[in-house]
DNA sequence: TGATAATATCCGCCCATGCGGATACACTCA
DNA sequence: TGAGTGTATCCGCATGGGCGGATATTATCA
């Protein structure tokens, strides 16, 4: 029950819904997020060290950069909650805003690796 | 964004997650919560509270007694947690217990309206 | 190895919210 | 209308967690 309520907090705020709602196009580094979010990098730092530490995303380092995804279900309720944030976060105005900024970096950075 | 954050903000807390497994057997007074949760009424009747101004439960006085039930969905995300919450929070231990509380409680008191 | 860059963590501050006892309110019944 | 009961709200207190600047860590490259 502990295990349940933490979950629901890990998607009780909203800077973090945010975040997920990026991660459903995929894998995304530390900057990016910085970028199209427009928060200090100590912010979104946290919030992805929360999500982490609550199960919900997986990192991987590259080099200098960490990337950010979703991590494997560990469970029914897990997965159920990840097919619905899938469904239901592109919904929300904010995100899709947040969806168009990525769309826009991603073109402006083109190959180059990051920054 | 924010709404969504709200509605997963009342989820999470175990407390409420508690009342809520409950409530999924159908309508039930605030004697009867108090009763199987052990906890202060006052503790009880914020939690309800709290779940009401989210718009997740819905109340009904009957006399001196207010009942809860399970508000009806406002949305598309509101209404697949609904059903994910009624489809895994009776998979938890704890809420398996409540619930046999609750039976023992409600054959207790049999046709008794209330107390 | 030293400079630079990306990220994580630390810090002090502040607010939301949890707690449970005390009190207020609402309703019923004699 | 006054007593009694069920419920809601108030109160003071404690804690979790949000914030963002400052600092530490990790990796790259000259």
């Amino acid at each position: 029950m502990k295990n349940t309520a933490q979950l629901f907090k890990a998607l009780s705020d909203e800077t973090r819904l945010r975040v997920l709602a990026l991660l459903t196009a995929g894998e995304l580094c530390v900057c990016d997020l910085v970028a199209v979010l427009e928060l200090p990098q100590s912010t979104v730092s946290r919030h992805l060290a929360y999500l982490r530490n609550a199960g919900l995303v997986a990192d991987r380092r590259q080099g200098v950069w960490m990337f950010y995804r979703f991590a494997q279900p560990t469970g029914p309720l897990h997965r159920d909650l990840l097919h619905l944030l899938h469904q239901r976060l592109v919904e929300i105005p904010q995100a899709r805003q947040d969806a168009l900024s990525l769309q826009e970096r991603l073109v402006q950075k083109s190959e180059a690796v990051c920054r």
